[in-house]
DNA sequence: GATCCTCCTTAACGTTGTTAAGTTCCGATG
DNA sequence: CATCGGAACTTAACAACGTTAAGGAGGATC
């Protein structure tokens, strides 16, 4: 007879499991029954460390959030462009470690205030630089709405890396464009090489950082 | 006895019905059987015009799509400027006019190639403008997906205008924030007054544009 | 040794998306 | 005119889901 008694749950084994799960299964497959059994459990005892299924999506975006930070050193002595640049490919990496990741991470809330530290070292970074804290604050903003967007747009044509969500075929698409041609062929343009438009349009957004506060 | 024949339903009248009763309950409560008890109708009705939810939701979204062009009437002699500004507040416009739109349209795809035709509009306009067409597609995604962005993160605060969601109190979040300064005072600029900022990061991607490739 | 708290299980509930099979009605065809 | 056939539904049912209620095992506490 196994006597072994398994250590107990707490909230973070069980947001790193369902984090590990999402991958593999996705989100609409993340469900708390494949969860539960994932760490040798049966769905109800989730509710003992979470108020519902929410909470638990909170936790993996908050988890998401400290794994970003973790793995996106921050130099003291960079410029704010630098700054973004670093920030919002850290951030893109990171969204982009989870399948589904960007819808999860949009659709939840961090659990705690530990993303402040963060904030606050940006801020004051970009204060420093001469920024007004109100313009700051809207550098950082749409910076960040732009790496959302252009994430959740990117999962939504290649959900996990390499792999390509049917209906997306760039040639078929150029066949049915076929009436309208500067569509067609923006098309290649459109669904390829993510890497390098992710950079043109960071490089955008910071170019009009620069422009429209006058720091340079 | 009511002899009377309701009018069978069709893939637009459904979707309409739909994005009304979205609206009213949002995206979770937005169940097939809903949809169809408004429409007069069980629940597998639908399945003879889609071929499931998600089918449907694209039609919804396609809609949406449909209706902000309508409502959003760009002018041929635009500049490239005035063409992204009204074409970007048009779409936040039409996703602000739905619960969780936002969520909808950018979890879906279109069902046709009608978006085409805006498409090809734009490009011609920007390519006529100077614009290589790489470059056009990089302008007006870029734009697209700050647009996506600020929006999706804008609902997930106030679900619909003026009803705001729980657990964003600013003045609750500044206290806890009191260890960091910068970003408790940066709730105000966070968390209010969205048309002003949507306005501001909209400024600063358009000069990002013209800085970056030169037209100005 | 009784009591309490933590952490989990068993059982169940109502809802959901979806499928299978059958029904009704209309228009075309013999 | 009768009959067929497809279009557009209904009825019934299924497995799976999030969630709740009730209870049980095991260690710590008095």
């Amino acid at each position: 007879m196994n006597t072994e008694r398994r250590a107990p749950l707490d909230r973070t084994r069980v947001a790193d499991t369902a984090l590990k799960l999402l991958n593999e299964v996705g989100l609409d497959g993340l469900t708390l029954r494949a969860i539960a059994k994932e760490l040798d459990v049966k769905a109800p005892a989730l509710y003992w460390h979470f108020k519902d299924k929410q909470a638990l999506l909170d936790e993996m975006a908050t988890e998401m959030y400290r794994r970003m930070i973790a793995g996106t050193p921050l130099d003291p002595d960079d410029t704010w462009q630098e700054r973004l640049l670093r920030s919002n490919r850290g951030l893109r990496t990171a969204l982009l470690g989870y399948r589904d990741g960007a819808k999860v991470f949009s659709g939840s809330r961090f659990t705690g205030i530990e993303h402040a530290e963060q904030m606050e070292d940006n801020l004051r970074l970009f204060t420093t630089a001469g920024f007004a804290l109100a313009d700051a604050v809207r550098a950082t903003s749409t910076t960040y709405f732009y790496t959302l967007g252009f994430v959740i747009e990117e999962q939504g044509v290649e959900p996990v890396a390499g792999e390509r969500r049917e209906g997306y075929d760039v040639a078929e698409r150029a066949r049915m464009m076929a009436d309208y041609p500067l569509s067609a062929q923006a098309g290649a343009e459109i669904f390829a090489d993510y890497d390098r438009h992710f950079e043109e349009g960071l490089a955008v957004v910071i170019a009009g950082i620069g422009a429209r506060y006058g720091i340079g």
